[in-house]
DNA sequence: CGTACGTTTGATCTTTCTCAATAATGGTGG
DNA sequence: CCACCATTATTGAGAAAGATCAAACGTACG
């Protein structure tokens, strides 16, 4: 990342990865005020009852929505990577459903509501950038109820890889065929609904018939294409402009 | 119903039970021209890879939402009763991800994109009211995903069942205690990640423990407070402004 | 070099699924 | 109103995916 970057940076190549700004909508996104609050894994960012007041955008790192069942067990919701606004609900909404973490160290910057509001209500472009990427939030959460609710263990854990894997191929983090995979495999199970210990023995299954390689907190993909199939994954529900091989 | 009633009442109805409009709202929303389309149960109102041109809102009946794995499971996403807008996601996106479908007889009425799309620039508050519905929808596939993810079976039924129940309730459709509920135990298999077989059995254990009752196509709740503790439901998720015993 | 956290493995148990058959139920035409 | 058909609900028996419990193994880090 070049040093001078201006920290927003991210959050316009994530909302020009679905929509058109043009270079004054793109000013007018830097010229917002914000504070960067450097962050530890597990940080939380927001908590179930909050009323935020302000907009956060992950500028680095990554992080991840849950809610928590009565009894204490854990769902992932969403898994969130640079440049993702986490926030925007709460420019329409007062009290938070639920609770957003850090998965990794990273940081988030802080724009009061008003200021984004503020171009929401003047620049029709920042608006339909906003919803849309709102919109594609709830796509994601549509596809994993079915994903959760009607695929076994292998095809879950497949089909999570490649939405990460295409998301972070979209937004030009990491290649074509391996990228960053900071999570625990007890995460990845609260994110599929299964168990830490079966989600082992389906990795394990899956780097063995050659689809996955796992290596620290690297994850490669030599089979892309089977993979796929395995996951049973189409990339339409991410609505990217550009529909790629994943 | 009076007879004379405006079709899109319960539109209005739906949007204000989280939402503030002005009377030159209201008026605004009956002046928008639309076609009615009577559909008998199981029509489809859209499929997975339209481009649709106009905006479906349910004016009498029920519907839901679904996705189907490669191999042909089926999930229900959303269940949606009188009054829901079904379409406002294409207001911003183009290409539907998900099909909707009619579960029971009932009627939609189809309005022009653009001509919401006019009365979202131009009346802030309706602008408002179209984006907190879409959050709320989002709010509840998130609360699906930790449903489905994180409850066994019992637990799993008991929340559809008080979701369903408390959105009823706040319609003003069904009384306290019961509710009108048309759906076969297949369906409910399906928007709950279950068999029906499983499902049978599950809702004869909730009625055999007089937290619910069943009748044709009615559904009453004896022992809501218990219901709710069982179904680990709490209604915040649903973002009612009015926060009700449901 | 020890502690904490994450991964891996084995053995056993449970929930839920699958398969299969039977009973209700609702709607239809006569 | 009745016989018939299609759909939905119910029940039983057996199988399987995944959970649970428990322990050992690695690895990073202070």
């Amino acid at each position: 990342m070049n040093a001078a970057e201006h920290r927003l940076e991210p959050l316009l190549r994530s909302l020009e990865v679905r929509s058109n700004l043009d270079e004054a909508d793109r000013q007018a996104l830097r010229d917002l005020p914000f504070k960067v609050r450097t962050l530890d894994a597990s940080t939380y960012i927001l908590r179930e009852g909050d009323l935020p007041e302000s907009c956060a955008i992950l500028i680095s790192g990554f992080a991840y929505r849950q809610k928590l069942t009565g009894d204490g067990a854990r769902q992932i919701i969403a898994l969130h990577i640079t440049g993702d606004p986490l926030d925007f609900q709460h420019l329409f909404l007062d009290v938070a459903d639920h609770s957003i973490q850090m998965l990794t160290h990273g940081a988030v910057a802080m724009i009061p509501r008003k200021d984004i509001q503020h171009l929401v209500h003047t620049r029709p472009a920042i608006a339909s950038a906003v919803v849309s990427n709102i919109l594609v939030d709830s796509s994601i959460s549509r596809e994993w109820v079915l994903n959760v609710g009607r695929r076994d263990a292998r095809a879950r854990l497949a089909h999570l890889l490649c939405e990460f894997g295409s998301r972070m191929g979209a937004l030009g983090l990491g290649g074509p065929d391996s990228c960053e995979l900071p999570i625990t495999q007890e995460q990845l199970a609260d994110a599929t609904g299964l168990t830490s210990v079966h989600v082992n023995r389906t990795l394990k299954a899956l780097e063995a018939a050659g689809l996955i390689a796992r290596s620290k907190r690297m994850i490669s993909f030599p089979d892309w294409t089977r993979l796929r199939e395995v996951g049973d994954f189409s990339a339409r529900y991410l609505h990217l402009q550009i529909q790629e091989s994943g």
